[in-house]
DNA sequence: ACCTGAACACCGTTCAAGT
DNA sequence: ACCTGAACACCGTTCAAGT
């Protein structure tokens, strides 16, 4: 019932939520989780380490809001293709773009759930496209899932900062035995390098192609 | 070079590496990686805090030690279905079991990668099935990377302890609009609960069907 | 309303020391 | 070889206080 509104206000600081988390998403980004703290937060914003919390009650709600500062910036209004497995694809490769921007925060992602209602719309925009292909909405919500998930291990595997410290430089690959890899070495031979764009468009079509014959999917025409 | 064994053993302590590990995963998982510490390992241990400093270098030593026991834990050496499909699933659901017992490890897991033998030849052995239904090894290593990827991203949003501090509750769904979230409002109704272990299926069969067909795969008669 | 600063109970890691 | 304990530079959060 606090319902007064802010008409004037004092002079610099005035730090704001929308600053505040813009700023701890840049520190995120930079550092990763570990190297986040409360207090490099106060010193980055120019204020007492303190400050952040007249904002938010404690570091996980600060976490929440970058989480779903993220999930926002997805942009799902854009044009999209016609198809209805082209469109969906569309959507991802959004989702996916927006995470790989945010290595340092993309364990946060994953792991802190932003039930609100903005993040809900963007799920609401896919799951529609396959309704409206002919999905029943049940199973709308779960190829959703099905496909967020994979898109989130995909980036944490491909740009995701190390949770708990920096990770082991891999070992040299001349001191494998190749008799217990045979797939692997194989595979390596021939200069044949890792593409992280080329293996998430393979997953990802094939999920939605496995999706589109399981339930029938198919544009109206 | 160092090749000189333990021959004899002093009284009791001796922490042991595999001791260690086992016990900084069981902290792990009764309380998530913000309330894991050093120090409370070393009090679990019965020990001195910095006692574990002798049989790691730090933290993220550990933290390696620990996703390579979990990965170590799938077991791929039992019995699997004939058809390709079946048994790409078989192994899949393997790792998903494992990973679903070690839900405060999960963030560790998604974000560490492990180089090492162990977690190759787990890798090896469903990229080998892959190949042998027809699959060229570098396509093979591509769909194994989706699967493995798909499962992290379930079993994290399944299970997935939070990173940085607890997660805030889910906000009373009666207070959303539905005509904004319309198919998720349709799919609510009617009593339907999400199903983790039915979603898993669903998204793992698309994404295999999915290879099959883009690659011709097939088992030879 | 917004920010400060001291204080409390913690961290990871280093290092010299014990046995 | 294996473990201890003090010490250092940090944490998140609370709370009384300032403007």
């Amino acid at each position: 019932m606090e319902d007064n509104q802010a008409a004037e206000r004092p002079a610099r600081p005035m730090l704001g939520r929308g600053h505040i988390v813009a700023t701890a998403l840049a520190m995120l980004d930079a550092r990763g989780v570990d190297a986040f703290s409360m207090r490099k937060l106060g010193g980055a914003l120019g204020a007492d380490p303190m400050a952040v919390y007249h904002y938010f009650p404690n570091k996980a709600a600060l976490f929440d809001a970058v989480v779903e500062a993220i999930y926002i910036a997805i942009d799902t209004t854009g044009p999209v293709p016609d198809a209805w497995d082209e469109a969906v694809a569309t959507y991802l490769y959004a989702a996916r773009t927006v995470m790989r921007a945010h290595p340092g925060a993309l364990a946060l992602i994953a792991t802190r759930p932003v039930n609100t209602v903005p993040v809900y719309a963007l799920l609401e925009v896919i799951a529609a496209r396959l309704a409206r292909a002919g999905a029943r909405p049940t199973d709308a919500i779960a190829m959703v899932h099905c496909l967020a998930t994979y898109a989130v291990g995909q980036v944490l595997a491909d740009v995701g900062a190390p949770v708990g410290g920096p990770e082991a430089p891999p070992p040299d690959p001349a001191t494998f035995d190749p008799s217990v890899i045979p797939t692997l070495v194989a595979a390596m031979e021939g200069g044949w390098a890792f593409d992280p764009d080329a293996v998430f468009d393979t997953g990802l079509r094939a999920m939605i192609a496995g999706f589109g014959s399981r339930y029938g999917l198919a544009d109206q025409t």
